[in-house]
DNA sequence: AAAGGCACCAACCGCACGGTG
DNA sequence: CCACCGTGCGGTTGGTGCCTT
């Protein structure tokens, strides 16, 4: 039994939103809020079902949407992120403010993925770009490294649980973990695997302390910056890879950046 | 000028997940 | 624990306009 589409509802409007409708969602939306989507268009008064709105808010109408063509800038960032995250489209448009997951997909997929081809023809980084979920098949990466600072000697054979916690507050002292497995891709590369950096990229802000911001921060900057090397055979993965790990796990200190 | 092919993108669909009673 | 509901996400579709022949 196949569950029927919210909008075969009799009476109910599908496909292109007229001028008229996008004014009265615009105008509900501003003196009300969307609360709940589903009760939201009889409300306002539009033959639309919830989920047609909710779409048109978040991809068209929003007033912190950037309309216009993405940015040279900002198409090497998906690329990267893509790289990073895979099909993540939602942990890639939190990290390009005013563009929206469904308008990043859409490029993606009519212009980046053809200049990636393009430019890499024949490069096995492009057989990983078109198939990040290869990684997964490739077997865990064996090394030793310290887990946390506290056991500084640990084994991560296959895993490692990363927690910082604010040292400047002992009252109000939180803490964030993500989990990082480690594997290796089809070229022999080490990589942290791709769920590992969806949760990071895409965390709440408010629930880091200040200090492992500042770290997520430069990983983010220094894992772009490793992603752009990477094509002209400059990028070290491994090593950089090692760098990161201990100072996520406190086994370094983060260098003054 | 007309027809067919292609590219683009807004919108839809189905599924997964978290919250709640 | 379970069912239901609301929401978000990623994949896909279909309409439109442009380009080529």
């Amino acid at each position: 039994m196949v569950r029927a589409p919210c909008c075969e509802k009799m009476g109910l409007k599908k496909g292109p939103w007229t001028p008229e409708e996008d004014q009265i969602l615009v105008n509900y939306i501003q003196i009300h809020g969307h609360g709940n989507w589903r009760a939201l268009p009889k409300q306002a008064g539009l033959l639309r079902c919830g989920k047609s709105c909710r779409l048109r808010w978040t991809n068209y109408l929003r007033p912190d949407i950037k309309r216009g063509n993405f940015t040279r800038e900002e198409e090497d960032t998906i690329i990267n992120l893509h790289e990073l995250l895979g099909n993540k489209w939602s942990a890639i448009a939190a990290r390009l403010p005013g563009r929206t997951d469904n308008e990043i997909k859409n490029v993606w997929n009519t212009h980046l993925k053809k200049r990636l081809k393009h430019n890499n023809h024949g490069n096995n980084r492009q057989q990983l770009i078109d198939s990040p979920k290869d990684i997964k098949k490739q077997q865990p990466v064996k090394f030793t490294a310290p887990v946390t600072a506290d056991s500084p000697q640990q084994s991560i054979s296959d895993a490692s649980i990363l927690t910082t916690s604010d040292n400047n507050s002992n009252s109000n002292s939180r803490s964030t973990t993500f989990t990082m497995n480690t594997e290796t891709n089809e070229v022999g590369v080490s990589e942290i695997d791709e769920n590992f950096w969806s949760e990071v990229l895409s965390a709440d802000n408010s629930s880091m302390t200040a200090d492992f911001q500042v770290v997520v921060d430069q990983f983010f900057t220094s894992s772009l910056e490793a992603a752009n090397d990477y094509g002209s055979g400059v990028y070290d993965t491994d090593s950089n890879m090692d760098f990161w790990h201990d100072i996520f796990t406190g086994a370094a200190d983060l260098p003054e950046f």
